[in-house]
DNA sequence: TTTAAATATTAGAATATTCTAATATTCTAT
DNA sequence: ATAGAATATTAGAATATTCTAATATTTAAA
């Protein structure tokens, strides 16, 4: 169905940012507040807060607050099984090209 | 390091599109001429070997000519596994959301 | 060596995304 | 209730993506 072509290109776009990738890296195996996400990537808390708002949308995280600060987590661990997927596909390739540019 | 989530995130940018989803979908298990993507997609010549091109400049397809027709297969297999992981994702957030929706 | 089929490329309007700067909101603790 | 810390939202310029229409290129076979 075109519909579900649709909603799959919407989820992947979230994975299509660099530094959504770093949060998404980030948060692979514990949560981590909005100021420490700041904290780890040096990026403006703006910044970080719209890609958080982006991926909360796509419901890829889901968020918690505790005290002053509010948590993100993965929603679905399988998400980090795609991130490393495409990990090693690109792993593969840098290799490969690695390979063609010593036999030149 | 930040250049590999660039690199990461032009791949997923490939994913990002739901006619290159399509096509990748169709070339899961077999390789396809151009002539046969626009008849199963439906969609314009140009669109089609335009979505190619950008997926082999990707290198996540390959193409090899047969006779008049340039065909085009998978570069890695593993690009359909994480097709379907987040296929998975997906299917099981609908089912979810399904289950809030029939709880109202 | 032409011709026609198959495929690729280009140009450009419409739309979408990303970042920064500024401002608003929401809690917690006092 | 108020101040301050944490987080979210908005606006808008800069950039990127997507599609259609038109044109170009390539190849096989006559």
């Amino acid at each position: 169905m075109k519909e579900l072509y649709n909603l799959h290109a919407e989820m992947c776009k979230v994975f299509s940012n660099p530094t959504r990738l770093e949060i998404l890296n980030l948060l692979r195996n514990k949560e981590i507040s909005v100021t420490g996400l700041i904290e780890k990537t040096k990026l403006s808390q703006a910044n970080i807060s719209q890609h958080l708002a982006i991926m909360k949308y796509q419901g890829i995280v889901i968020s918690k607050r505790k005290g002053k600060n509010i948590y993100y987590k993965l929603e679905n661990q399988k998400i980090i099984k795609a991130f490393d997927i495409v990990r090693e596909v690109l792993a593969e390739k840098l290799k490969k090209n690695g390979k063609i540019v010593k036999n030149l």
